[in-house]
Parts: C-alpha cells; sequence; structure tokens
DNA sequence: TATGAATGAGTCTTCATTCAT
DNA sequence: CATGAATGAAGACTCATTCAT
C-alpha cells in the first residue's frame, strides 16, 4: 500500500504530551509485530492489540504507520550508537588488546541483530523512508566509522593511514556480516564461535597489514 | 464463485508453451516493479502494465504473484552462480595475480548489485518463499564458498588451513558489502573506487596473514 | 501483502460486540440479495450496498462470503422449526381435525416458502457447505419427522404403523411441493386453493389408507 | 456473473453445421462439470477440456455458457418426456396393476435423478434463463400431467374428478420427492426400497381415496 | 483523552469471451 | 473450421485511517 489514501488534513501532531509508557509499548510492540510479519503486513490493528490499547490511541501518538516505522528506526539508530560508545569507552578504560577489542565489538553486534534480525532491514528496506531519516542514517554510520577510529588510533599497531576510510570498511562489515549471520539462524555453514573469529581475524588483518594493494 | 480455486491444489501448470518472450518481459517488469515500489505494494497489475501484457496474461503464465517472486530469485541465483563461475574460469586461465584476482570479483559483484540495488533484498527478505526456495538459496551459498576456494587454493601466498570457513567469509562479505555499497547510492562517505580498494585490501589481508589471532 | 490472511486460521471473531441491529440489516439484504442473484452472482459489495453498510463493516461482522450463507441458513433452519412447534402446540390446544391439521401445516410451509421461494435452494443446493451445517440440516429433517408424529398420533384415524417412516415422506412431501408450487408463481396450472386442497387430500389419504399395498 | 460484458454484436449463430459429434461431446461433458461445480464455478474452459475440444470450437458450436446450460435442460425435459412416453406405452401394453405402474414409475424417475442429481436443479435455480425456457419447463410439466391422466383414466379403481388436477399433483410429487431423495445420498433416514414403498402407498392412497376434504 | 465501529480504496485473482493464426 | 493466447471487467477480501461517543 505505498500510497494509501491520505484521508484529510495534515493530521495535527499532539507532539508534546506523548504519554512515554505508551509510545514505549506501541514501539515495542510494533518492533514485535515488523519482525513477525514484515512492514505491509505488519497491520496497525495488530500493533495496537499487541501493545494493549486501541487503535484510536495509536493514532492519537502516531500521525501514520510510517511514523511509527521511522520512530523504531530512530531508537534503533541511537541504541546502536550508544552501544558503541559504550564498547570505546569500556575499551579506553579497560586497556583490552586490539584483538579483544575487535571481538567484543563483533560480539556485542552480533548480539544486538540476533535479538530482532529482520527489523533492521525491514525497517531499511520495506519501509519507504523520507529522505530525512536517510540522511540521519548516513550521518549515524560517518558518525561511528569516527567513533571507532578514534578508538583504533591508540592502538600502535593499527595502520594510520586513511583510518577514517578503513574504519568506514570496518563499521560495514561488522554491521553487514553480523546482520547477516543473524538473519538465517538455520543455514548455519560454520558455528557462531568460528564465525566471530573469522570476522575478528578478518578485521586484525585489514588493520595492521602493512600497506595496501596497488 | 461456488467453489474458488483452492490456494494449494497443483495448478495446472501452462505446460511448456510459455512464450519465452512473455514470460521474460514480466519477470523483467516485475523486477523494475519490485525494485521500484518492494514486494508489497508491488501490485500484479502493475507488473502486467508494465511488462505491456494484461493482468490475464500474467496469470496464464504465473499462477500468483509468489510464483513471480520465486521465479526472479532462482533467475537471479542461476546468474550469480554463473558470473562466479565465469570469473573463475577467466582466472585460472589469465594467471592474474590475487590482488588482480580479487579486484574482479568485487568490482563484478558490485556491478551485479548496482543494477538492482533493493532486489535481492526484497526477494530474500519481504518475500514469504516456501522451503525449497530457502534450500536452494543456501546450497547455492555453499556452493560459492567452495568454487572461490577452489580458485584460491591455486594461490600459494593464501593460508590453507581452513580455507572453506574462509572463503565462506569471503562471499558473505562480498556479498553482503557490495549489496550495501549499491543499496545507497547517495549517500557516499567514499567513492566507488576507494570502497573496492579498500574491500580488496581487506580481503587480501585476511586471506594472506599468517596465523589466526586467538 | 506480504502475508494474506491465510484461509483456514480460524479468524478471531469479532466477539460479541456484534451490534445486534447491523447484523441483522446485513442478514436481511443477503436473502434479498441471494434470492434475486443466486448465490455466486450474490456479491458481498451489493450485499453490504443493500445493508447500508460498507464493505469493511460486513467483513467486521462475517468472516467471509460463506459464513453469511451459513447464518442464513442456520436462521432458516431454526425458522421451520419454530414454526413447525408453533403448529403442533396450536393442534394440541385446538383440538382441530386431522384435515384442518394438515390444511394449516401445507398453508403455513407454502407461506413460508413463499417470502423468499429460491433462498432455501440456493442455500441448500448452490453453496458450498461445510459438513457440520449438513448434519445440522439432516438433524433438522429428522427432527421435524418425529414432531410430526408425536402430533399425529394423537389422531385416531392414522394408521400407526410405521409411523415415523410415513411422517418423514410427509415432512419431504409437503417441504417438496410448497417449495416447488412457490418458486413458480407465473407458471400455475393450478391455483393456490386447488393445490393446497390436493396436497391435504394426498396426505390425508396417505395417513390413514388400511393397509401398505404389496 | 450473472451479467459478464457482453463484447461485442450479438454472435453470429452457426447453426446448421453443428457437427452432431461435437456438440454431444460439449453437452456430456457440461453435464459431468456442472454436476461437479455447480453452475458457476462449472468454467467453459474445465468444459471444453473435458469434451476433449478446444475453448474456441465449444464457442463455434454455442453462443454462451448460458446457451449451453439452456441446450442441457431442453435435452434433460426431452429425455424425462421420453421415459414418461415409454412407461406409459408399457403399461398400456403389459396390463399392470396400478400399484405396480406406479412403482415402475417412481423407480424410473428416482433412477433419472440418481444419475446427476444436483444438474436439474443446478439448471433450474443456478443459471439465469430466459423467459422462453421457462415457458417450455411449464409446457413440459402440463404435458406429463395430462400423460399420466391419460394412462391413468384406463384403471377402474381410479377417482375420475379432477384428475388432470390430481394428476399434476402426482408428477409434481414424484418429481421433487425423488429428486430430493437423490439428492442428498449419505444423508438416509429411511432406505431406498422402504422410500419407493412408501410414496407408491402415498400415490395410490391419493389415486383411489373416495371423495376428497374440504 | 481513549475507544473501536465504520469506511472504502485498492489488492490479488478468476473466467467468459474474442480473434489472429 | 479449429486453436488457445490474450483480454479485462468484476469479485472476495484487507487494512490504514477517521470520528462520534
Amino acid at each position: 500500500m505505498t500510497a494509501r489514501k491520505q484521508r484529510l488534513n495534515p493530521r495535527k501532531q499532539p507532539v508534546q504530551h506523548r504519554s512515554k509508557a505508551t509510545v514505549d509499548m506501541v514501539l515495542v510492540a510494533a518492533a514485535q509485530v515488523f519482525e513477525a510479519h514484515g512492514y505491509a503486513a505488519g497491520t496497525t490493528n495488530r500493533i495496537a492489540e499487541r501493545a494493549g490499547v486501541s487503535i484510536g490511541t495509536l493514532y492519537q501518538y502516531f500521525p501514520s504507520k510510517e511514523a511509527i516505522a521511522v520512530a523504531l528506526l530512530e531508537r534503533h539508530i541511537a541504541d546502536t550508537d550508544h552501544r558503541l560508545h559504550e564498547w570505546v569507552g569500556h575499551m579506553v578504560v579497560e586497556q583490552h588488546s586490539l584483538s579483544e577489542a575487535l571481538h567484543e565489538y563483533v560480539t556485542g553486534m552480533l548480539e544486538m541483530h540476533s535479538r530482532q534480525p529482520r527489523l533492521q532491514h525491514i525497517l531499511l528496506e520495506e519501509t519507504p523512508l523520507p529522505e530525512r531519516v536517510h540522511q540521519v542514517l548516513l550521518e549515524a554510520e560517518r558518525h561511528a566509522a569516527k567513533t571507532v577510529a578514534g578508538l583504533l588510533r591508540l592502538y600502535p599497531e593499527v595502520r594510520q593511514t586513511g583510518l577514517v576510510h578503513t574504519c568506514f570498511v570496518v563499521v560495514q562489515s561488522v554491521e553487514s556480516l553480523t546482520h547477516r549471520f543473524a538473519a538465517h539462524p538455520n543455514d548455519r555453514f560454520i558455528s557462531r564461535t568460528t564465525f566471530v573469529i573469522e570476522v575478528v581475524t578478518m578485521l586484525l588483518a585489514y588493520l595492521t597489514c602493512e600497506a595496501r594493494q596497488e
């Protein structure tokens, strides 16, 4: 239903008074419903039912189905960002080895995606998002690359030339590989442990290799 | 209708008369429509219209919307497989360096995904596929890992321990990174060229590094 | 829709909120529409329109077209049963003659079928009914035979041997003859009055004849 | 689909050259298909397939689906009429008793309806027939009443007053009771033999009873 | 503010009928 | 004459959204 009829005037947004509790319940319900049924088949009625509120109430807090998806994605981005910063803080304090640091990073992301493997893709690919959200997403990715670079700069064995670019690829790799692995829990060709080790090995090699080819 | 067609009956298959041309047009149209609107919003009517045939004709060749998606996915899998084998054949004959080989591989996959960046994910994630198709997909992935391993075994600089596992990660990395990069053409933090170089660097480092960490 | 509703899932039943009025309006409309167009050509949209509700509302109360037909048939069975019992009660109290009793029975059934002559057959013959409903129907017929037998036992002139079988034939005769007569109002070879008299004569002769042939 | 779009001009009727064989095959197939699926769900394609001809050929001989139904009904009427006359001729020659005569009549009709129990009702109730056909049907019924009267007049024990009316009811009774019994083969409350005996008993009593009530 | 019955545009799918070969 | 691919109107049903209470 890309373009269901817009019923009337641009809905009044009740922004400020959003009862935090209700909004939360709706978002949690929406995450579960989208995860289970996909975006298109995740009906607003089902979301409301699961959230334990009426459909009317849901529309009191979110002007449209799309708005729910956007809110969910923003929350997801914030979560990821938060997790990343926690990891960096942790590493700085604890003085782990590079290998350990990467291991923790990959494990963390794998965990995150394992909880709701489909959700991210659903929000990213199935939902027709407004441009603004894409910008936010892009910004978050760049920010993540810089954050990771900030940490890795501290490790002397890491090649420093073009570190931000390198970290961009690192972030992308971890994101997409962990997501991909989490998304197909039955199709395991290799075990979770092996998978993590291999990815860390790859990143380690990438980060510490002498020079770039060519 | 007293007895609407039973969903699960094996529909009488339109046999072999399937005018190859019509089937092709429908599939091409479907690819474009799914690419542009997603699976759920890619309506059969839109597909038929874009294919330049009536909706009735479309249903003469495909018993359901899902069947179109499955056909598309099968075609995609075959294409990828074909491309991979071509690449391997090429490499074996031409005696390229490992670096060059990887470069060509990454470039090829990036090209492939650039043509219809969303389609693969749409088919994989949005479409409720029958189990059989998932099996085929899984098999294809394993096959790809083995094929790549077969080629890389020829390079003496490649670490041979656990090569198939390594190649699994290589295949997954290339698949997901190129897809991800192709999917968001506007959000480029780094250029296409830089991206390819970085990925190749990473793979090269991974494949040739001395030992695994831990 | 990624996951169109599965046909066989037990739909969540709209519970007890069914505004009696709306349900009634839909059923009345459905009776008229089926009567006028038959089951297959009696579209749900037409029914909704005639009921003065939107198609969406109709589907809020009935999960499918078939469910409407089933509801209609159940109502019809209940009506017939009710009418039969009223007749029996009446006869027992009023001490009418056998002839008068039969007259009233035939007249009543003729009236009933005259209101919507086609409906019963449409529901019985055109609609693909679930097995359960057939059982109910069968049971109703047997019950009717027993009820009639219960009354006729009180008349001494009625032959008592094999009374239940006899009454089964009586019920079937009245049912099918009155329906047939009501169904073709224009094709009258004999008048309504004559028809009733003849049928009563036949039943009277049947019920009181000395012995069975052969 | 009461009123599927009439595509163009009133089809040219190829009346005269109808290959008898093809027409027959189509009608036989149509009878089976309607019997099995009902009128609405009995598609012309299925009929053609079953008849072993192409859909185009079918439309060469019948201008529309309805025309097939009409032809089928006409054939059915002719069959019934033929059977009735055979029976009369037989009875006149063989000098059977009234009881035997009725027995044979009821048995014959029961047999006829048992072959395709639903067909008659489908044609009569589900199909939107042109007025002309109804007239033919009505005429056939009157004719049957007269034919039966002609035979029964020969039996001295039969009450002669209002014989044609009486025979009309007899014909209607036999028609509707045998059809009803044949239509529900599983719901048997009484056996086939008992059923026939009871019906004959009823008719016999009716035909020979002294006077009519009133 | 919360509710949930009502709405109706839009979806997938079928099938009578046509017409170029 | 026969064929059967193509047509497209119409049907059952869904679901985002509104609004009276």
